[in-house]
DNA sequence: ATAAATGGTCAAGTATTATTGACTACTTTG
DNA sequence: CAAAGTAGTCAATAATACTTGACCATTTAT
């Protein structure tokens, strides 16, 4: 399943492609990725099958797996972020919980704080348990 | 890059022994994977080399890389979530604005909606224009 | 002490992937 | 109309990846 996606941009050019590849033509391609070789960018672009279509307009354009291919080589870079996230939600749970209970303590106390808490708490299983973004980092 | 780690995940029995592979030994992996032969298990671990640690007492263990790693097999297999996650955003905003609204008017004005507002519209332009999380989909 | 299990390495062969370069058919541009 | 450009295909070769199976040094159990 997936394991063909990754085959698919397991190849440096090929992770090329896909950043560049969007209502560009075949030799439009060629050209900016400096490709001598028609045969060379038939072969990756064939490998991208699954990832890549054409518009009316004989451009490419990419497949919905194509922007999960790339939502995935973005995860890769950007590995770390959750952590970042998972703090900037924590602040916001707080700020929330604060305004609220100033404005007004009796509907914070039984609509904001219920809900925003069981929603932390999530968050927080889903963080440190299941997706183990405080280990090893 | 990139490409190294997809290159790492790119065989489905790799995929398989990174999920499968934290606080286990190499006699346990085998086993538990159903492989005869002790030199194809030598094969994938070294091609998982940058993902995978030992511990002190010679179990194997994810490195950063190995979890970022897992993180984007996470993110093929559930394409489709930010959609969701951007709703499930939008409806917070509005429940959040209209429960701060009745709570304190002027103190939502002056805080909650400016607050709120700026960050569901930089959501929104990072959803829509940078992610593409809505085209081809 | 012997047997079996653990935790591997390595060489050889098979299979798959990547590159090169020659070729084709069709469309512009001079 | 000839030359140049577009959009590829295909076969042969080179390079990697994958599997098999034999081997080995320790450790643990009988």
């Amino acid at each position: 399943m997936s394991d063909e996606v990754f085959e698919a941009i397991s190849h440096p050019l090929r992770i090329k492609i896909l950043k560049l590849l969007a209502n560009r033509s075949f030799s439009e391609l060629k050209r900016e990725l400096g490709i001598e070789s028609s045969g060379k960018l038939d072969f990756h672009l064939k490998k991208l099958r699954n990832l890549i279509t054409m518009d009316e307009g004989g451009k490419y354009i990419l497949t919905k797996e194509g922007y999960a291919a790339l939502q995935a080589i973005h995860t890769i870079k950007k590995y770390g972020w959750q952590k970042r996230a998972y703090f900037i939600n924590l602040a916001a749970y707080i700020a929330f919980n604060t305004v609220a209970a100033i404005a007004n303590f009796t509907l914070w106390l039984i609509t904001v704080l219920p809900l925003s808490t069981a929603w932390i708490v999530y968050y927080t299983y889903k963080s440190i348990a299941k997706r183990k973004i405080f280990k090893a980092m």
